[in-house]
DNA sequence: TATTAACCGAGACGGTACGTCTAGTCTTCCG
DNA sequence: CGGAAGACTAGACGTACCGTCTCGGTTAATA
């Protein structure tokens, strides 16, 4: 979290609680810029400087509920003797959480926050896009492939699948991230 | 531009293009999020009712503004009789494109009023996602590939080169971009 | 009305009056240090940015509201051939209207309003101050008084009686502003 | 003090010092609306609660400071053959002290209390305004004066001088004061 | 060519939310 | 165990914009 290095003194955990569920919830219903901070301060039972006291900016907070909540979308790649299927699986899944109402709510506040400020974007890109692209490429490392191409294929395969949904939205059918795995693998194997 | 079907009855040129000029430099500075109707007037030197008289919103504003550029963006893909240069030279340019300051910026607006706004979403689709997508899928087929593969091969390159920008910035290099068409190009011919 | 000055262009009329008595209303009940701009507007149907337009502060507005009542205080001392009697009359109505709810809030208000607010006190001083007093020592001219008298008389009269109220409030007999008057003006006349 | 009474049980005197003194000199500086107790917390070096603990309200500190500088306002009425020179030399002495810096900021601070708070207005009523009018009051008994005139030429002098220093401001000359009590006694000594 | 309606700039309007400040209460930790 | 330190809920501050609504002043089609 953004703030844990400055010694959070004597923080209310209720109230941390409280206000993050309460953004969660909020950006759940309305976006990331539908998001108020008077909105999450009367939901959570609040008083705003007490968001003011710990975030220093409405992007921070919607970060620190996104980073948070990482695992529910973040899904490591499986490893057994089957490249293909192992990736298949994970991509069928990853597209999967992207098309819940959930997920791509997630996805899309991700995007928009890291697209309108610089800071939260370098937060979210350690956490979501390197993760996601390293996965990917490390199962392929491990299958023998070499650096540039092995970085390209995952960004073929995540790209391809994220951007997608980005576009498409929930209507996304997880079958068509097969495809897309089956079809860049299909060249890198002899 | 979205509003010219409602009889555009005594509407002044000097003003709309006033508006959009205002626009286009406003979004250009401060992005999206930080556009305001009230700046655009003050930089346009028209009154805000004038705005809004001819766009129903701020997104449909700045989705004209983006319609009217798209041609900076996107480009035919060539049709020489070697697949893999037509390709390669289109996504080196489209990448090219994408990491200038202006076309970065154009990105980066496109892809927030698209998550924010979905009237504007679906417009955005129609006139970036849609064409890139089709151009290449059409080469591809051109090629004689068949409809499951060349769509997500088209998947693969578009989103390959688009989500790691989007991901990356402006420090994206573009020759990131020729070796993601070698290797999804790979696998798709004998 | 401080604003008077500087064309007030297109203002209107509903609202100026809206935001007058609601802060009359809310004077009366709370006091002037209880007056909050969000209350007044609330009252008045307004936004605050309305009241802010027009009005560069709190005090500047409640001395507009207090400038507009004030022939609600100041009498014009009456003139027969008893100088006594005149006094007298004159200064049990100033005892008797300060020491109505209405009359006595409104002399807490302005006494408070001045003391904390320069640009204020320079208002209320001419509105008020000045004219009770003038108005005392006119009636004392008239009856052949001469300058260093007739000002510290009149002195003696006004500052008598308003001091008494401003530490009584409303508890203070009327009567007793014409005990002042009569001892006063025993020692000015054969 | 008003807080003596309710077990001062192991209050500490340094704290109080510090409140009390942080409390004159912002009250100097900023008046009573200008005067915050997180601004006396901390220019005294206490927790607002130290302060909270001791006074049940900020006009209830302001009060106990006023109090406590009671007797560089009121002086004694001197008692000589001469009540005309007892009352000029009080009254002169009166009028200078209220010009100075720090006894116009006392008067001002003094009113606005009373005006603002009902308990603050009884102690300051009991400590300021009934010792003024009283100590001329027994003058003027002494000298042979009785009951109904005696408290008018009381208030005649008292409120003469006070009310115009509160008008005024610093800039009232204490001549002035000299003429008012010389015109009030004119008529009531043979 | 004169009339007249839509368009224009300007900006006031009722509002929402901002980020800051202080009130007065509650909690933790130090001496 | 009192007091400093300061976090807490609450809510007003004054500002920025929202989208709607006049207000006069052009301007171009029609009558």
């Amino acid at each position: 979290m953004v703030t844990e290095a400055k010694t959070p003194r004597r923080r209310s955990e209720r109230s941390r609680t409280a206000i993050v569920t309460a953004t969660r919830e909020l950006l759940l219903q309305r976006g990331f810029d539908g998001l108020s901070i008077e909105a999450v301060a009367a939901r959570a039972g609040v008083g705003k400087q007490t968001i003011y006291r710990w975030w220093p900016s409405r992007p921070a907070l919607v970060a620190d509920v996104l980073l948070a909540d990482a695992d529910k979308i973040l899904h490591p790649v499986g490893h057994t003797d089957d490249l293909t299927a192992d990736l298949v699986r994970w991509a069928t899944r990853l597209a999967a959480t992207l098309t819940t109402a959930r997920g791509n709510a997630m996805l899309r506040v991700l995007t928009v926050a890291g697209l309108e400020h610089a800071d939260t974007k370098a937060r979210m890109y350690e956490a979501f896009s390197v993760p996601l692209h390293d996965g990917v490429e490390s199962r392929l490392s491990a299958a023998g492939l070499a650096e540039p191409t092995s970085a390209a294929a995952a960004d073929a395969i995540v790209g391809g699948i994220v951007y997608a949904i980005l576009n498409e939205g929930r209507s996304y059918p997880s079958a068509r991230a097969e495809v897309i795995v089956r079809t860049v693998l299909a060249g890198l194997m002899r």
